[in-house]
DNA sequence: CGGCGCTTAGTAAACGTTTGAACATGTGGT
DNA sequence: ACCACATGTTCAAACGTTTACTAAGCGCCG
């Protein structure tokens, strides 16, 4: 049970004077012992404790903040964090984050570069150790500039950025990128049908501009070039990266003829969901009339039985988050960059074309 | 693009002295200006503006915090970020903080009572403005006392509890209850099978001291009991809220013999799809042979065509930030409680069972 | 024309913590 | 006996804001 030393009970929480007072030492002793990081006899030790006990004191973070001590807190800032893919990085992020003692603010953007930028603002108040910004984006001049200044406003503040997912920007800007290999993971999955036979393979999800489906798209084409096939931009279907789209893109293609591809590879997991609803509505099984394969690895395509690739989401915020904190005991200042891997997780969404071989 | 006045660029960020002083004003008036609430000169609030475009200065939030003025933050506690249940109620109270000029801070415990409690205690350190507790729990004596010093401790502090979808406490204890009606949800749908015909009905997910399948589960028995239907308990099958679960459940039923029931009521949406699923691998089709219904409306349950609850997700958590902060202006104190309708949503996995009538 | 109220700006005292430097102790070497 | 030294503790000065109190300028009425 709580017990409170002063009579007012329940009015100001105690301060680090009230347990001095109580425990009958000096504030610093207290501070001192309460870090941990200074030797103390073990008599004094036990007073304190007792008496952060008794008053059941809790450290004010402000002040703590104030007084120079770094700062507890890594932020996140994604567009939407019940999008899966966010979710899962937000998760690593999280977790990581409470394995090293720090806490976790999140802030949404809804995709809106003008609330990323008041987003950033406020983290920068807050002086988090870290600012982590994940997902796609279109890469233009414009994106370039602004991540610029964030990374030297941030890094002026003893923070620190990282991008997550996002292209890398100049080796002078004092960015941490972690991204994970959009390309290699698109290549071999492509290979995977093109190995089965499949020579009409459609892509659903193309979005010129934006970085992901840009590095999927090419690791698509890549893997028909290797394979000898002809670039085909008709079997390129442009949308959005979203369930509802992948239902769109199928049966547009489909309402206007019958199908004139024999596999399915969509820019993403939630896409390939949507695609497989509306080939099934068109009375076309997956995988025995039509091939499908998916992007992400999500826990909903272990459901649907689809063959994707796997992104290591988590392990992209955890180390988001490790990297920037073990960056910023060697403030050795400038760019670094790193590529996690990906890798196709089979399941039972491709069959072998009959009579292939062409 | 960004200057800076002082000579030595990229090393400390700007104070609001350095503000004031690029500004030929006193700090005084620099505060008040940002803070907006109070009158100035307009000529003083250009110059002050301008000083603070050109050095790009944001203010301390510990500073700020320190002085007195409230703090920006909203916190909210769940056990994990990538169960859909909780990244819903997580964004709503992410978008209300948002609405309302504020930040979020994001812990999860992955179910453990005693994480659960070293999140409170971060929470209280860095003192947010309400604390959000979310999720279903076991109601115990053990969890009483520990939410009534939650809510004490937090109250002291100048913060406040929000209990979300969690049962409410004694009247004396200073938290805010925000729930939705489980059981409601749960007889309207059960109602739903029963007015079908069906009438050998498979609760799935149950689970004894839990407050939400406990909630759940009631409702159940109530429609059956309205509808003069005997309590046969061998239909209610014992597991966690998780897809593995509902297969499981599923899977364990068939192998012990051809189905006793007709129509089976998952416990949410994840069980559902496990359910369905293994209902599909003994070559029984959902809704022809067996009409199933799950609870929360989840965006996956529009994937299967599931007929289920929908549950506010996202207006819990806006709820739960909105009346916490309304609250605080006028501290009455004491407690609150709150709670939110639920509606059942109708698709397409419930078939009128042939030669109804019993 | 002097005092009064009103508006606007400045002064300085908090807020609760950390931390470098100083200060007591006791301990061992010479 | 004295000095150097290690150990454990205290003093006091930051850290960057907010805000009650105070002061200055100025128009207005008596």
């Amino acid at each position: 049970m709580v017990r409170r030393a002063s009579s007012d009970d329940g009015e100001r929480p105690a301060t680090i004077r009230d347990v001095a007072a109580h425990a009958g030492v000096s504030v610093a002793t207290v501070s001192r012992i309460l870090s941990g990081t200074y030797p103390s006899a073990p008599a004094t030790r036990s007073k304190v404790m007792r008496a952060v006990r008794e008053l059941d004191y809790v450290a004010n973070a402000n002040a703590r903040g104030l007084a120079g001590a770094s700062s507890r807190s890594v932020a996140i800032i994604v567009t939407s964090v019940v999008s899966p893919h966010y979710a899962h990085v937000a998760q690593g992020v999280q977790t990581q984050a409470a394995l090293e003692g720090k806490l976790c603010i999140i802030g949404t953007t809804n995709g809106g570069p003008e609330r990323e930028l008041a987003t950033v603002q406020l983290m920068r108040q807050e002086h988090a150790e870290c600012v982590i910004l994940v997902g796609n984006v279109v890469n233009d001049e414009a994106y370039r500039e602004r991540m610029g200044e964030y990374a030297r406003a941030l890094a002026a503040a003893g923070s620190q950025l990282v991008l997550c997912g996002r292209p890398a920007l100049g080796p002078d800007v004092p960015a941490l990128v972690i991204e994970y290999d959009n390309t290699g993971g698109a290549y071999a999955i492509t290979s995977h049908l093109l190995s089965a036979g499949h020579r009409r393979i459609l892509f659903l999800g193309r979005r010129d501009g934006y970085t992901t489906p840009g590095a999927r798209v090419a690791g698509y084409r890549n893997a028909l070039a290797d394979f000898h096939q002809p670039h085909d931009p008709g079997l390129e279907v442009d949308g959005k990266m979203e369930r509802s789209e992948g239902y769109r893109m199928i049966r547009q293609r489909l309402e206007s003829g019958p199908p004139d591809f024999t596999a399915v590879f969509a820019g993403n997991d939630l896409i390939a969901a949507g695609a497989r609803q509306a080939l099934r509505e068109h009375g076309l099984r997956v995988p025995d009339d039509i091939s499908l394969v998916g992007f992400d690895d999500l826990p909903s395509a272990a459901d649907i039985d689809l063959t994707t690739v796997h992104v290591p989401h988590e392990e992209l915020g955890r180390t988001a988050v490790r990297l920037a904190l073990e960056r910023r005991q060697d403030k050795s200042g400038m760019s670094e960059h790193v590529m996690l891997g990906t890798h196709i997780i089979v399941r039972d969404s491709v069959r072998p074309l009959r009579g292939a071989g062409q």
